[in-house]
DNA sequence: CCTTTCATGTAATGGGTTACATGATTCG
DNA sequence: CGAATCATGTAACCCATTACATGAAAGG
């Protein structure tokens, strides 16, 4: 018998949650974890491979070998039943407000010690980036919509709409604050 | 001569904004850690004391001991030139856009995998959560705006009131956000 | 021929949380 | 008289990044 199953970390959770999508290796994981998953969460490779490892001792993920290009065997990974419902658990627990580390903001909260000009260009900086990310939001998500799949509640798609469509909003929300602020730097 | 000053980490930068701000024991910056800074950093005693050492010894801040309750020396900290030089220098330099980690998000993307009814609950409870904060940003920008201190561009209030209508604006997005995933998850 | 891509791992280090430890004063 | 607040520190542990290591196949 394997040891009690406790709750999976979060990073186990994002990595559930990307084979219970489609069976991945872990290098592939890796490549999926940066986009468009990783707007919300990222790891590396050298994260991801012992965490499948935990994830498989704990009968949550299942593996086969295939034939692939490394110089050690290629291993596919999947859900398996009891990882699917640990996944659903997961979803459904409800969890207590995180801590939010935003660099942007923080900087930004003592901008009172430098010059005007200076302060325009932190703030011009920040409008391109969160412009940038919105673009990619708006591209993924007239990818999806329209499709009969982002109709079905039960789909993946389904879901990657409705986390696509907050990024568009917050982003948009973020661009138009970064106007306001430029204005108020005249 | 003390060892040559490399740019202190995101912590010390933090610290730094506090302290340039107002003079405060450790203890104290634990606390307004909390709330408002909190919103977009934050970090515990055990993390701040070690930090503290490590700025005084490069020459960005330094303590005299006060009165106080402690059984050990109460000691409050202020920047030095260095410091104030050290924090106009982060603030100004470009950092390249940092890994986003947002739980809420993340286990919305797999929201397929459960039931609507529990969906929404999901949903119903991450806006709950947004408008509270909301609700904190807005009562500390009224606080705030108005104010001559907040129209001056040199002033730590000016750069108060820029991250709190980034909050405000932001978070007013989210609940709007919430409010059409609820109407989509009927 | 050199670089990129596929592919999996380990080791060292840094950042952060939780828990341990201590002790005076104030408030209910 | 017990709990909360003030006040500073250390130790153990977990999570994450960077760097080290290996090697085949494909494309420019």
């Amino acid at each position: 018998m394997t040891h009690l199953a406790s709750t999976p970390s979060t990073l186990g959770c994002a990595l559930l949650g990307l084979l219970a999508r489609s069976p991945s290796t872990g290098y592939d994981l890796a490549r999926r974890m940066q986009r468009p998953v990783g707007y919300f969460w990222s790891a590396r490779h050298s994260q991801i491979y012992p965490e499948l490892a935990r994830l498989e001792q704990d009968g949550l993920v299942s593996h086969e070998v295939v034939d692939g290009a490394g110089p050690r065997p290629t291993k596919r990974y999947a859900v398996t039943a009891a990882g699917m419902e640990a996944l659903r658990t997961w979803v459904a627990t409800e969890t207590e407000p995180q801590p939010v580390r935003d660099l942007e903001t923080l900087r930004l909260w003592s901008v009172w010690t430098v010059e005007p000009e200076t302060a325009r260009g932190l703030v011009r900086q920040a409008r391109v980036r969160h412009e940038d990310v919105l673009r990619a939001y708006e591209e993924e998500l007239s990818a999806l919509e329209g499709t009969p799949e982002a109709r079905d509640r039960s789909h993946p798609a389904f879901a990657s709409v409705l986390t696509l469509e907050g990024g568009v909003r917050t982003r948009r929300a973020a661009v138009e604050w970064c106007d306001w602020m430029l204005d108020r730097l005249r």
